[in-house]
RNA sequence: GGCCCGUUGGUCAAGCGGUUAAGACACCGCCCUUUCACGGCGGUAUCAGGAGUUCGAUUCUCCUACGGGUCACCA
């Protein structure tokens, strides 16, 4: 094909793009940003799913642009419209704020912010076009007539000679058509895509640096992907190369399961005149089923969905938190020496990433929760169990506004200090902690040890209806607890009656016991001195009475 | 199958030629303790395998095994 013919070529293909590559570069000047300031991106595609998984590359583009001075943008790649769906946008953007993922740039609710839009794809079309037309008279790019059915066919040819898939070398049918033929086919009216001629040789490697992954040795691409599809829109390749190279991106942030199509990107970038970006890819978050590991899904790990921390009750910190030990190896020893520190403080530096992989453990979720609960104070707690309890559990909302004060005081206890009780991981546990304290959850669940006698049991609780006076100090009223003890034949001491089991019913636990069984109608609960301060002597008699009838 | 990436205790991991191979979670034991939780102390447990380079390999090279990713007009 002559120049002339390329020339013709492009127009006749897209006889609508007028936009030429210098109207694109007026368009998007280049950004003026402090010395290393980052530009990241979040390209999601318009699913309306955010997977957990999705954290990973977002925390790290908004920690590594923000704590540079740099800019973080969201781009709409919806150049799918099979896959588009409606209201994800929204879901997007308010499932990532959630997480404090806030944009500085690009695709909103509203309008897009920012100088470098439009930031949904589906809207740049003649960007792309402008370019595809240029690649075409360059000769690097030329129209595919094949049908679904031809690529199909394609491929289980390759399949049965075990050769590798794609549309390359002699399956690549239309790379050397004519100019005359194509012009058949055009006026034909059959539909075409866009494909990138690749020069590419299967041996040969191309050196290349990763900011997560280090160095590393690709292999050249030498498929002629499609760089338009029938429709005129771009495929991610494209559209990734033309946007991330015009919007000023500093650092392509992604899964690494994008490290495939690498070669191709990187092949885009040259035959564009492109200067090549810095490239991070992120090991997927695992999951173990059964014997081996394997990616965490969508459809069979409820944990997948963002919506299930939100519907659990994880206070956001911690899976930010549990998140950022994942994404850097040190900061958990950060977050150690730092425990009240916002996790903005952290440096976040791409070389303590982790290269390869981590499965997801809840167990440590946990853990890093109650760390971050145990810091908070009571009526932060209150009003987070009620911001989860408003939308999850009506009816235990209710109770938490009722009184205000009741609750903070019963998320006060064993508060603050140098060991705060770890108790609460997530919001949805509240109820089942401190419920007994509302007398419409109160029910005895705990029957008596079995050391404890039922005669014992009432005498105690009916003396101590007789005792109970709040307001004392913590000593006295154990001092009182005591006492009943030893006046009963238990010892005062567990100590003590270890030594002699046979001098004693039992010790001053079991009298404590009783007691904690009545008041709080279970076995295991928060300090019982502060318990009976915060439940008040008439709800303390009450339960003491309720408990005699029920033992 | 081709291509690419990875592999230190059950999990997350530090380590970047010479270490008693950190730390955290989990687990176990002891202590503290009126229950639970917290806390303190201690313990079990790791360099996938094989060659090579080296005075010396967890660290470097190669091979094997295993795991993962990817091979669309999806992103």
């Amino acid at each position: 094909m002559t120049q002339q013919q390329r020339n013709e070529l492009a127009e006749l293909l897209y006889p609508k793009a007028t936009l030429t590559i210098q109207d694109v570069e007026k368009m998007f000047p280049k950004r003026t940003l402090p010395e290393g300031a980052k530009v990241t991106r979040m390209a999601p595609s318009p699913t309306g799913f955010v997977h957990f998984g999705n954290l990973f590359p977002a925390l790290t583009s908004e920690r590594l642009a923000h704590q540079s001075g740099g800019v973080m943008m969201l781009r709409i790649e919806d150049t799918d419209a099979k896959r588009a769906v409606d209201g994800a946008v929204e879901i997007i953007i308010n499932s990532l704020k959630h997480y404090n993922i806030i944009f500085d740039e690009g695709a909103t609710l509203g309008d897009d912010v920012g100088n470098y839009g439009p930031y949904y794809q589906s809207r740049r079309a003649d960007i792309y076009q402008a370019f595809a037309k240029e690649l075409i008279r360059k000769g690097q790019a030329y129209p595919c007539f094949c049908t679904e059915e031809d690529l199909e066919k394609i491929h289980s040819e390759q399949e049965a000679k075990k050769d590798n898939f794609g549309y390359y070398g002699k399956y690549a049918k239309h790379r050397d058509m004519s100019f005359e033929d194509i012009k058949k086919e055009l006026d034909a009216g059959k539909p075409f895509a866009l494909r990138f001629r690749s020069e590419g040789n299967l041996n040969n490697k191309i050196p290349f640096d990763d900011v997560v992954k280090g160095h590393l040795e690709v292999t050249e691409n030498d498929i002629d992907h499609v760089l338009l599809k029938s429709d005129g829109i771009p495929t991610y390749h494209f559209a990734h190369a033309i946007d991330d190279h015009f919007m000023g991106t500093t650092h392509v942030i992604r899964g690494d399961e994008w490290l495939s199509t690498l070669p191709l990107h990187l092949q885009l970038f040259d035959a564009l005149g492109f200067e090549r970006l810095k490239y991070m890819h992120i090991s997927p978050l695992m999951k173990i089923d059964g014997e081996s590991k394997r990616k965490l899904s969508k459809r069979k790990d409820p944990e997948a969905a963002l919506t299930f921390y939100t519907e659990m009750g994880y206070p956001v910190l911690a899976v930010i938190d549990y998140v950022m030990m994942l994404l850097n190896s040190n900061y958990e020893e950060w977050r150690i020496q730092n425990p009240a520190a916002p996790y903005t403080d952290f440096e976040f530096k791409a070389e303590n990433m982790s290269v390869s992989g981590s499965l997801f453990d809840i167990v440590k979720l946990n853990d890093v929760s109650k760390n971050i609960v145990s810091t908070m104070t009571a009526e932060q707690v209150y009003d987070y169990v009620c911001e989860w309890s408003e939308q999850y559990d009506k009816d235990f909302y209710k109770l938490l506004i009722s009184d205000k004060d009741y609750a903070v005081r019963i998320f006060n206890i064993g508060r603050g200090g140098e060991k705060p009780r770890k108790d609460l991981a997530v919001w949805s546990e509240a109820k089942a902690y401190m419920g007994f304290f509302y007398d419409d959850l109160y029910k005895i669940t705990s029957s008596l040890p079995e050391n404890i006698s039922k005669e014992d049991a009432v005498t105690i609780l009916e003396s101590y209806k007789n005792i109970y006076t709040p307001g004392k100090t913590q000593e006295d009223w154990f001092g009182d607890i005591t006492k009943l003890a030893t006046d009963n034949g238990f010892a005062a001491k567990p100590k003590e009656y270890k030594k002699n089991p046979e001098m004693y019913k039992g010790h001053v636990g079991d009298v404590s016991m009783i007691l904690r069984i009545a008041v709080s109608g279970r076995q295991n609960s928060p300090d019982m001195y502060e318990i009976m301060e915060i439940l008040g002597k008439e709800r303390v008699i009450q339960r003491i009475d309720n408990a005699l009838k029920t033992l």
